[in-house]
DNA sequence: ACAAAAGTGTTACAACTACACCCATGG
DNA sequence: CCATGGGTGTAGTTGTAACACTTTTGT
């Protein structure tokens, strides 16, 4: 049963400014572990970044925002350009590793038969990279035009990846820990309540390395922006732990300082 | 007497891509001043960023070399990429305040006669911003195209910009302070030799306050990338200031680590 | 010699690291 | 009572702000 993508495939080409795209790194916390939303071809060709074009009568931005809420159903959330790739080869069908599985998808759609769509597949393009920090559990991943599956997978485990978006993925994982302190990291990955725990984690993960908890706890509580809720009861035979949320208007205030974390 | 530029207004369009478009913020230091180089058009229309086109076979990061070479003479110096600015309605020709004044100076050459010429300048543009710290003394800047001025500017003093261009330096310049402890910023602004002075004065000029000088040297050199040279005779009726050059290999280290220095 | 500028020393304070120790409490 | 969460104390370290002091040198 073939799909015919091309009506859609078209009117997105009609639709789009050409030779440029946006690609999104979105990272979500669960777990445990920093993940990323990546998206599956039919016929599993290729795992991808999140992506998509720029509407010829709409900014760069909105065109971010509106990729990533087609994808995630999220909206108004923390999103940042980061990059801008612009190599001579690259393009959506010029990929070493991938070439002929890519060729060989375009073929089951009949992609590659339409002059109009064989050219924008060939064209060169440059990509505008952007990263967004959310909260993976408000997060409603959908599937999108020729990608069949999409899953939060850990930066820790990634698959192959179209053009070299493992590099796109690490260069924002620097940034992250480079900027750490001007980041909402904890405002946007973690959910409404959480408790210290969940933070010191969070940041260890960041980091890259253990925080020792007496320090790390000191050191939170001393910048103002938390406000502690009620006990959360596990149901462990232990003292419940308090839970946290953020005081939005002080950390807004200590992000623009800077929350003075020593890396 | 008329210039006929479209023979090479043509050419630049045949062999550049469309839509897409580059921005230099060339920073220099000299008397005492951060300075950046502007272009004046001919017929004094505006004052402007210097920039270009990227060739259809050329990478993005090449361009901007490329073009930062056409204009100072300069090759292989600190240059870097920095925002993509994609706003809808970025154009050449819309552009409120400067609307009149840009039309008639196409008339003046015909360059609103053509209709390739006509739609390349009227096309939206994505632009890539990039920014360069440079030698003042070694740069050979040199007019170029439509372009018949060009000059050293202080950022204290700019004049009225093309495109909001003013937005676009500031935002460099913050950039810059954030990045300080990141950034080859003597290494690329200062002379081969220099005194401690020069450098002092340098960081107070970005850091924008003034900083204790038995302090600044003491940490300055303390960091291992300073090489003492011979004095520096002034004819002042005073010690003369030893001049001082970067150790580069030390310097390339303590930039990777950061150069602790407190803003 | 002396004014101006280069360079060194010294002290006090602030912040952080690492670790030990104590208290609280749900089961 | 005990395992875990929460909180305090402190000694050693680092960095640096502020300022006093010493050295150099052209006239």
């Amino acid at each position: 049963m073939k799909q015919d993508l091309r009506p859609q495939m078209l009117k997105l080409i009609e639709e789009s400014l050409p030779g440029v795209s946006i690609e999104c790194v979105i990272l979500g916390y669960g777990e445990g572990q920093l993940k990323t939303l990546l998206f599956q071809t039919k016929h599993e060709v290729t795992w991808s970044l999140p992506g998509g074009y720029i509407r010829k009568y709409e900014d760069i931005d909105e065109a971010a925002h509106r990729i990533l809420e087609e994808r995630t159903g999220l909206k108004s959330i923390f999103l940042k350009q980061f990059h801008t790739f612009g190599k001579k080869d690259r393009s959506h069908t010029n990929n070493r590793e991938q070439h002929e599985r890519i060729w060989k998808a375009l073929e089951k759609f009949d992609l590659n038969q339409d002059p109009l769509i064989k050219d924008w597949m060939d064209q060169r393009l440059i990509t505008m990279g952007y990263y967004a920090l959310v909260d993976i559990r408000k997060s409603h991943p959908r599937p999108h035009f020729f990608f069949e599956k999409c899953e939060w997978i850990s930066v820790e485990s990634l698959p192959e990846l179209f053009l070299q978006q493992q590099h796109t993925i690490s260069k924002v994982l620097d940034h992250l820990r480079v900027q750490l302190n001007y980041l909402p990291i904890g405002r946007s990955l973690l959910p409404e309540k959480f408790t210290m725990q969940n933070l010191q984690k969070l940041y260890e993960i960041i980091l890259r390395r253990p925080l020792v908890r007496s320090n790390f706890q000191r050191k939170m509580l001393s910048l103002g922006i938390l406000v502690r809720m009620e006990k959360h009861m596990t149901g462990a035979p232990n003292k419940a732990p308090y839970q946290y949320c953020f005081d939005r208007e002080q950390y807004e205030i200590a992000l623009k300082k800077g929350i003075g974390f020593n890396i």
